[in-house]
Formats: C-alpha cells, structure tokens, sequence
DNA sequence: CGCATCCTTGAGTGATTTCAAACATAGTGG
DNA sequence: CCACTATGTTTGAAATCACTCAAGGATGCG
C-alpha cells in the first residue's frame, strides 16, 4: 500500500517540464536541471546556462542512502518518498534527527570532517536527486545568487535544529507530539496531499526518537488526542480534526482521573473546614 | 572579579602578531586581519593576501550584541568573553541555545530570512570581532579555500546541533549535566585555562535551559556529583576531580534512599519464599 | 496459517518538576 | 559600616509526568 502511494507521488512530481519528454509515464524521471532542483528545494533563484544534470536515484524502502564514516562527497535531495536520517550514539542506539521529505536536503552534516556523521534510510520507495559536493561549490564560484542560495539552505537547516532543541527543551510530551502532527499536516498540504488526513510513513518508535520520548508514550498521546475529539488514530492512519487546538495545546485538558483526584482533594478540603 | 579575569584573557590572545604594535598593553586590539580570524576559530587556512581589517567591539556584561529580528549584516566571532545566545518561544521564555566562548561563530542563523532569529548576551565583558556577511562573501569567491573553510564551519555548527538533540532526547539529567562539566572543561583547557577548576559564568537557570532541565535539578545534580567526590561545587566555583566518571557517567550511582528501598525488596522477597 | 513487527493499554515505579523556604552574595544608599 | 534589596543558590517535601515492564491485539509477509 505504501509503495503503491509512493509511486503516485512521483508521477505526480513528474508533472514538471521534463527534457525526458515521452516515455517519462512509466520510467522514474532520471535528470533534474540546477532549476528543477531550486524550485524543488524552495530558492526563487534560477541559474540560466545550466548545464549540468543532475542525476536521479531510486531506492527502495528499507534501503540505506549513506552510511556514518562513508567518505562525502555527494549531498541529496528528496524527489519523492519519506525517509529518515539517524546519528548512533555510542551505545548503539539510534536518534532520529529528521524525517526528509519532498524538497529536503540531506547529507549536510559530512560537509565538515568529509565524512557523513549521520545515515539516512529510505522508509517508503524514493527518489532521490544526487548533488554532487563539487559541482555545486564550482557552479556557485561562477553564480554568486546560487551561492547565496546554498548559504540560505544550510541557515535554514540549522534554524530548524535550534528549534527543535527548544521543543525538546521546553515543550511536554503532549505538545510535542501536537506539534509533531501540525509538522506533518503543513507539509503535506504544501506537497499537494490532504492536510488533515495522511498515513504515517514512520513508526511510534522513530517518531519517539524524534522527540525525545517512548513509543508507549506517543501511542498514548495519540489515543488520547483520539480520545478529546482533537485527531482520529487508526494505526498509521491520522485524520486531524482540529488543527487549531494541536497548534496551541500545551497541556491535554484533565483526564477522568485527574478530575476524580480534584473532587477528592476538595471534598477532603471541605472535610477540614 | 570577572572584568580582571576577562581583560587578562583579553591580553593573552593579543600575543599574535599585531599590526597595532607597541600600544595593546593597556588598550584592547582594534582590528584583526583573516589569518588571525581564522587561526582563531581553528580552521587551517591562512588567505594571503587579506587586505581587510575586522574590527573588534568591546561588550560589558548584560549587553546584547544583536536582538531577534534585527536586519542580518554580521556574523561575530569571540575573541575573549563568554556570552549566551537564546531563543525566544511563544511565551516569552527564554531557551538558552549555546555559551559562545573564544573561537566561536554566533550570528548564522541570520543568513536565512535576512535578519537574526535569535538574540546573544554578553555574560562577561567580551571583545567580539564583527564579520561583515558581505566581506565574507566576497572575499570567499576569490579564495575557494576560504569558502570551503567557511562551510566547514557552518556544518560544525550544525553537527553541534544535532549532538545536542541527541542529547536532549536520551540522556537523564546527570548525565547530562556531566557532559556540560566536560564540555566546558575542554573549551576551558584549550583556552590555555585550568580545565580542572574555573568559575561558570552563567547561572544554574541558563544551564538548566540550555541542558532542559530545571534549575533545581542542576543544582541538585552538582550537589550529588560534589557528595560523590567527582567534583567540588561552590557556588560558581566548580573543581573536577574525576573527569573520567563524568565522561563516562550515564546514571548516578545508587543514593542510599535507593539502597535502602533495594533492601527492603530484597528482605521481602526473601519472606515470600 | 504462522511468524515478525508494530501498536495499544494497564499497572507500578521513579525521575524530574513544582512549590516553598532559607541561605549566599553583591551592589546601594543612608 | 550596616542594613536593605535584588539576584542567585541550595535543599526539602509533595506531586506528576513520562518511563519501564508486561501482555494482548492488529497487520503484513512468506
């Protein structure tokens, strides 16, 4: 069900100007422009004399794009799919650090130390674009806006990280997991996909990782935002109801059995009076 | 105290070569050139022919150097000091994001969106060295090398990041505070400073947002870690006498209320059978 | 169909927070 | 010089949030 998903997503993408021209309905795309790949990514800029294809790679689910200690020299950028990139720690145990979709860019982080410090892994079939290190350094020495272009990409990753440390930092895990939800709705409403009604491509496990919680714990997050009206759960189905309130919830309103432990305390309260 | 401590560190950075020459004595140096730049934030490359001089700013303690929002035009590298760079949430609350100290890049997070989303305040007097984004550039686009090296350093930040959330989401709170002792004794140390004995410079409530914890929970953390023997606390006065166990500690060892609720299992278990 | 993986839910525990009070330190002005 | 205040630190006691452990149900795959 999943890969049969996926694949629409990318004949949907496909729907681009494409100099593969005809057979483009069956066969994956197989070579993006430096333009298609910035207005995947989300830079108004166009580089005119652009030569260079870049090529595109299919993977399956399950498949590894990089590994930790690889040697870098390639960066990706997702076509289509959902994967996730991961650091190990030293034990062994795995963090997930994004879940790169459409428009993302992955394998930033070999840049410094020229090898990648993080692997990422193809959750659903992908196609992911390659951007080899070197050409876009040597294109942005003759088009100074790409290189702005590429300087405003990375600030955006980083942001983004500053962000979730702050959500790590601050947030309960009900917020987090709100938070998590509206993510996703966002994203895939700018994909073209329904907001509010998505599968998930990940597992209680990896979305826990990602924020910093047990998978028991979002199981229950979820099940109790099912519970208040605010989502319906069904497995990896999620139909979100009210988005509004996952955008400004902070703490779940009071379960049963917090508002039996309140009446208590007040009856024992007026006991004493 | 602080001040004394701070100009003195002022001075032995102005061991390097100088053009200002014969009056660093008293007044703090004025401009560096790139080669100092980059000998200062640890990348290997020296650009010959750097004409342009950056000039240094001097900060008191509890002075901003930039606020969120502010239209981007700089980057800043710490020359001597200590400051803190937070974010702002929703609510108004503060999360601290990182302790710049000498050798540290703050102010990237502006080249995305054109103006800073988040805001650093000088902890100690600080001399701070003012990069101009636009220097930088240009001055990258002449000299690949240095282009690289800036990369480099935009994707140590982000590695930084991403450790952090790691952290963030797996480690308990002493562990947490361990790796910050570590963390600062080697910044310490490869200042030229006791890594072994210094004075925080921040308090136990921007410790706790920078490590997401309460300040109490940092504060009972030191007490622990001080009862244990691995370092002694007082006040922001902190000496490490087992920097061994605090790299490698992931739980405390068992408190003697926990020895005693163990036994008393125990002594149960023993009745039951 | 049976196995492997993933998800849900319950019960109990414990780590961390919250609330509160006392102590420490530095700066200020009488 | 000494209150006096503001800010920061320590510590205790109680509450609670999230985790651990455990069992059962759901789903997909060979």
């Amino acid at each position: 069900m999943l890969t049969a998903n996926t694949s629409t997503q990318a004949r949907v993408s496909l729907a681009m100007p494409s100099p593969a021209g005809a057979n483009w309905s069956r066969q994956p795309k197989l070579w993006s422009t430096m333009s298609d790949l910035c207005s995947l990514v989300g830079i108004a800029e166009a580089v005119v004399e652009d030569s260079f294809q870049f090529q595109h790679v299919q993977f399956k689910a399950g498949q590894r794009i990089h590994t930790i200690g690889q040697p870098f020299d390639m960066l990706y950028v997702v076509n289509s799919g959902f994967l996730k990139t991961v650091m190990i720690d030293e034990l062994g145990n795995e963090q997930v650090l994004s879940f790169p979709m459409k428009g993302d860019i992955f394998g930033i982080d070999g840049i410094h130390g020229k090898q990648y410090c993080t692997e990422t892994v193809a959750l659903t079939n992908c196609d992911v674009i390659l951007v080899p290190f070197k050409i876009l350094t040597s294109l942005g020495r003759t088009h100074a806006s790409l290189e702005a272009a590429f300087h405003a990409v990375m600030c955006r990753e980083l942001v983004r990280e500053q962000t979730m440390i702050s959500t790590l930092g601050s947030l309960t895990s009900e917020a987090r997991v709100a938070r998590f939800l509206v993510y996703l709705s966002q994203r895939f409403a700018e994909m073209g996909y329904s907001g509010t009604q998505f599968n998930l491509r990940m597992t209680r496990a990896e979305i826990g990782s990602y924020l910093g919680l047990t998978l028991e714990t979002v199981s229950r997050t979820f099940s109790a935002f099912n519970a208040i009206g605010v989502i319906s759960v069904d497995q990896k189905a999620i139909q979100i109801h009210d988005l509004e309130s996952l955008r400004t919830l902070r703490r779940l309103p009071p379960s049963r059995a917090r508002v039996r432990a309140e009446a208590r305390r007040a009856s024992m309260d007026a006991m004493a009076a």
